[in-house]
Formats: structure tokens, sequence, C-alpha cells
DNA sequence: TATTTAATAGACGATCGGTCTATAATAATT
DNA sequence: AATTATTATAGACCGATCGTCTATTAAATA
């Protein structure tokens, strides 16, 4: 599963994709030297765009196409099936989405705690952007999971995973400095923290506020402190 | 918005929804003492078994229909759109479910943060009767929501709210006899409780486990301890 | 018995999602 | 230069779904 870097760090970077042709590959077999992944990243960006709106289901091909200013004909060349480019966007969101919390949660700069805030305070950045109208494409997808092909099931399990390990060894990381307690699970602690964050982004979207992931945020870290005071020796 | 209560409330009392054609009123006039609103009701319920596992979006009225042996011509007749169907589905869910809330919240029997566990744990053994398949019916329509009509959003929020000042009563309570401190806004607290609930609901529903419904759980009770500890007077 | 009302039956059209075949444009081949 | 192969586009096509519509049945009512 090749994720395409490119179209889905794109997706916070610039503004929505415009439905314009120019500087898309002409009809026919291009040059050999022009590198002609254009069309596909127009269509992985659209698609990313359109799906952490409305997710998989409510999402058509069509709706995709269109944004993108690509003819139909050309999504079955791309991919084989939407069920094929729903994990294509999977992947390439992921993969924005785990060094998007690189940045934040690997940056020496900060101690480690503030470096969670600190994404924090990115995603909120983010969602105002967007007016609140676009969440997170893996909480959107499992949400529906039910309705979804059965293989995403794992694919996305797997996605939360590795991102609550990320957050694990941020927490470690506090917790190596004494600003959590030596008994906390911060490995159960990452995965509260997704779960209640996912219902934030979710709670955001429906009241297009971001009190929700503020709330979220100050009683989690609220939480932390505690595990601190009442575990530690 | 007149919620069919018998209806909703069955959703977890009884087994699935039988494609039956008995009991149901035969065609033509019914008499006049026979209490006609099987039909209706039964299609409510289809509908809320349908949509706390699919959502809006991907569940059909053909779905609905054919999972309570009902022809697709009465379906106009109970309801003028899909869209209305679904506010009847929303106003009945809450109905049900506030009443769920308030059968172990203000169960005086157990002191209040022990009734609030009592719920959860209600929730845990429901979601575990229905394998995982049936999550909350307004979380999905939450998460759905800028698919759904627009006048979808302000009803959803204020069903939350409504769950939402039930916990706060409860968690007041609990502050009232010390057990949360006197300073922490237990209005905040409701509202955390929520969001980070319905993340959870959402993430056992993808992982088929409990495991999210307690990990959220523990560390929101653990959490309360705190604001009882540090803020204490 | 005739009329009215309640409810069901299911065809129908418009639209849309997903797939497939045909075709155009260019590169590679000879 | 003509032929073949490859890349990508174009859009027809089928089936499903939503919502409406008319017809029909059966009981109540007058």
């Amino acid at each position: 599963m090749q994720a395409t870097f490119n179209a889905s760090a794109s997706i916070i970077g610039l503004s929505d994709t415009q439905p314009k042709k120019v500087d898309r590959p002409r009809r026919g077999r291009p040059s050999k030297q022009s590198i002609n992944v254009d069309t596909k990243e127009l269509l992985i960006r659209s698609g990313l765009e359109h799906l952490t709106e409305y997710g998989f289901t409510a999402s058509g091909i069509d709706a995709v196409l269109k944004r993108a200013g690509v003819p139909k004909g050309s999504f079955y060349y791309y991919f084989s099936s939407k069920e094929a480019f729903g994990k294509e966007l999977i992947a390439s969101y992921d993969t924005f989405f785990a060094n998007k919390l690189d940045i934040h949660l690997l940056d020496e700069r900060y101690p480690p705690l503030e470096r969670l805030q600190r994404y924090v305070l990115d995603a909120q950045k983010t969602m105002k952007k967007f007016n609140f109208k676009r969440g997170c494409l893996i909480g959107n997808l499992g949400q529906e999971v039910d309705s979804l092909p059965e293989s995403y099931r794992n694919i996305l399990v797997d996605v939360f995973l590795g991102w609550q390990q990320r957050v694990e060894v941020c927490l470690s990381l506090a917790q190596e400095r004494g600003q959590i307690s030596t008994n906390a699970d911060c490995s159960q602690l990452a995965e509260y923290f997704w779960i209640g964050w996912e219902g934030a982004v979710s709670r955001a979207k429906l009241t297009k506020s971001l009190e929700p992931l503020k709330c979220f945020f100050t009683h989690f870290m609220l939480g932390l402190s505690f595990q601190n005071k009442s575990y530690g020796d």
C-alpha cells in the first residue's frame, strides 16, 4: 500500500482543489520523462476532501471527480474500485497524519506534554480553517465501518494503533521526566486519548465549535496530573 | 414530534424485528377499537435497528421495510419523507434513551457515581448483546451530520444537551456529597463525559470489544477523583 | 346498499453510483 | 513511415435507491 504523500500532505497545506484541467496530462501516452501522477494525486486529494467531510458512504465517485475536474472514465484506470480507492485514501491520510504527529511529538524544543498540546492546537486551527466541515478520515470510516468492506476494519484499527503508539512514546517521555507517575500505564493513557479525541472531533464537527476539543483536552490533562499525584512514589 | 415510546423501548428489550405479517392490521379500514399503531411502530423499530447499525445515509427505505415485513406503499402513508422518518427516529430514540438514563441516574438505592457506573455497565451489556453492531443513533447521525438535512444539526445538539444535563445533575449530587470538589464544573464534566463516551462507543463498534468503554470510563472516574483531591477546599 | 375512510399494493420515473467498452493520442517498434 | 503497443479519456450502460403516484382492498358509516 503505497501512500501518495504529496497528495495527502496537501490537504491542509493548500486551499481547496479547484476543478481545473490545467497541468493535467493530455490524452494519449505521455512522454517517458514527464511524471504523470498528477491526475491520480488530484483524485486522492479530492477524495480526502470529500471523505473527511462526508465519510465513505455519502461520498460519490462523481462528486470526487467533479471536484478534481477529472472525467469519470479515468477513475477506474487509476483505481480498481471504490473500495481500493478508499484503501489508498486511508494509507495516504495515515502517512500524512502520522508525519504530522511526529513533527509535534518528537519536537525536542518542547517538553513532552507541551508537544501534545501543540498538536492539539494545530488540530484546532485546522478544524477552524475548514469551518468544522472536515473531521478525521479514520474517525469517519470507523463510525461507518459496518457499512464498509470488512477488510477495512483491521486497517482502521491498525492506523489507530500507530497513532496511539506515537502518543504513548510521548507520554512515556513525560513519565521519565516525572510528569506522570511511574505507575501510570502510558499505553492505556494513549488509548484513552484517542478514544476521547475522536469523540471530540466528531462533536466539534456537529457543533461547529472548538469548545469540545478544548473541553476534552483540558480534562485529559487534568487526568494526567492526577495520575502523577496519586500514584507517584 | 411525538415519540413512539413502545417502539423505541423495545429496541433492547426484545429480539430483532422479524419480517412477519402476523398481528399487523389487514387491508382496509380497521375497527374503531382496534389500535393500529403496529405498522408504524414496526417501521420505527426497524428503522432504529438499521440506523443504530449503519447510520442514516447507508440505510435505505427498502431495507427498513424488508426487515419489518412491511410493503413500500405503506411507508409514505406513515411518513412524508425519509427526512421526516429520521426525525421521528431521533425523537423515539431520545425518549427511550433519556428514560434509560433516568432509571439509572435517579436510582436512589445507589450513590450518584455508582449510578453512572451502573448505566455504563448496562450499556456494555447491550453492546455485547448485539455483537457490537449497534452503536448510538445520535452519535452515528452526529458524525454524518454534514450529509444530512441541515435541520438535523440543532436537533442532535439538543438531544446531547438533554443527556448532558441528566449526567450533570448526577454529578452535582456527588458534588453535594463531597465526592467531587465544590470547585468542579459539573456541566463541563458532563459534557466531557458524553464527548468521550461517544468516542468510546464508536471505537467499541470498530474493535468489537468492550475494552474502549472500560478504558474511557476508568479514566473518566480517575479524573473525577482528581477534581476532588486537587480542588477541594 | 352506497359511500367514505384507512391502509396496503406495487408500478413508475428520476437520479445516481459503480463498471465496462470504445476510442483517442502518443510512444515505441520495425 | 506505417504499424503496434501503451496510456489515458470519454461516456454509455446497468442496477439500485428514493420518493411519488394511482389502484385496490376492506371495514365503518349513513
